[in-house]
DNA sequence: CCTCTGCTAGTGTGATCACACTCGTGTGAT
DNA sequence: ATCACACGAGTGTGATCACACTAGCAGAGG
């Protein structure tokens, strides 16, 4: 049991979900992904993730098999199960694929965010800033997940929040491996300020934008 | 080996995927899933399904997990895997991200369709009209998978297509569930001809609204 | 006649082993 | 010194069994 094997409920099973040694792994590696724990190209074996978490082969094989349909995880060409490495032209995909879904969430989550919620996220925005000031890039990747992830749940969308963690799952490590390679500098600049005013505005149309306008940065990185 | 176990390549791997007994049954439930081939709320037993292919039950129970993950199947209450009966809500939700993400792939793909795309989606538009006309049901979804797929595939994206594909995954049994309800004459009225007829005309815009509307044509099944 | 008990068949889960394959390495022959 | 073969460690895959749990039913006891 290296690793924090959180039972905490993410938004990705919105159905009943048993609450098995294959689940529970299998939502630890998703945070794992999701903040960047992994380098692209790492191979993940099954066995190694078996005895990490000590349990046995079987639950890590179907954790394991269950992130590649979700494309988490790739194979690579001599069948080990790998953290894919993202061609420019497939993380360009991804960033188009994420403005234009999580802009739709969002839009759907704007009539339930209450003034808890906007509390709640300026007090993650702090934590991000922080952060960077610091170069503490797990901590930013971490605080970055949580700021979105808080506004999409409250779209209550069953279909579209899965696809848009799908797509976290993809991009997470690459984005790790860029920022690390850009310094914390590069990402000094997002957007969640705009959000967060635009939402004690309730002007939603500005606040779809800053979240469209804070994803669209990402793309710069690539250039 | 009761069902058409094909080795067909559907889109949803476009990494490669090593060809083994797992990813065989896996990629045979889909089809006979997007096609309508089970009922909303049966049961599927993972040994069931092994007898049925005449396998062990372990590639069955790794097929139908994967299924799971990807929201095609769900838990029952009793911990049975079952078929998900769609609510009213979530069968609308699944449309509209349908008719976001679909339009949004087309439009990708509009530019690699070519003379003889348009040919190969006039001929499987005539085996759909004959198969309404004979209120040939399983032939009729059969022909729409392949008419819509065949569009998609040549946007060549490989982030947007598999999301498309889980959203099939998971309105399938439910389409044609509401289908057998409503009876052949409700899916008299497709868009079929106005997609081809804007690719012949090289109508980028129209051919996108006509994509659009084939789908929203599925929303009025609902009212 | 009703009720409660216990059996049975079925479910998914977890553990363990055998197999085929790949990669690296070391050893032996040339 | 160089090349070739073989061995060993590691990989995912498939089969099989034991376990816990659930639903249904049959039968004994009230």
């Amino acid at each position: 049991m290296a690793n924090g094997m959180t039972t905490e409920r993410t938004a990705h099973r919105d159905a009943f979900s048993p609450d098995t040694a294959s689940t529970r792994l299998h939502r630890a590696l998703r945070v794992r992904l999701c903040e960047g724990d992994f380098t692209p190209g790492e191979v993940i074996s099954i066995r190694r993730i078996a005895a990490e978490y000590g349990t046995s082969a079987m639950p890590s094989r179907e954790a394991v098999r269950w992130l590649v349909t979700e494309g988490a995880l790739i194979f690579s060409d001599s069948r080990k199960i790998i953290v894919p490495e993202l061609s420019h032209d497939r993380f360009h995909e991804i960033l188009f694929a994420r403005k234009n879904l999580e802009t739709e969430v969002s839009r759907q989550a704007f009539d339930n965010i209450a003034g808890t919620d906007i509390e709640a996220l300026e007090r993650i925005d702090e934590r991000i800033n922080t952060a960077i000031a610091q170069g503490d890039l797990v901590s930013y990747m971490r605080g970055n997940y949580q700021f979105h992830f808080h506004i999409y749940r409250l779209s209550h969308s069953q279909v579209l929040l899965p696809l848009v963690e799908i797509l976290w799952l993809q991009y997470g490590p690459s984005m790790r491996y860029i920022c690390t390679r850009w310094g914390a500098s590069s990402i000094a600049d997002d957007y969640h300020r705009e959000v967060t005013q635009a939402l004690r505005r309730g002007d939603r149309s500005a606040f779809c934008q800053a979240i469209a306008a804070d994803i669209e940065q990402g793309m710069l990185l690539l250039e």
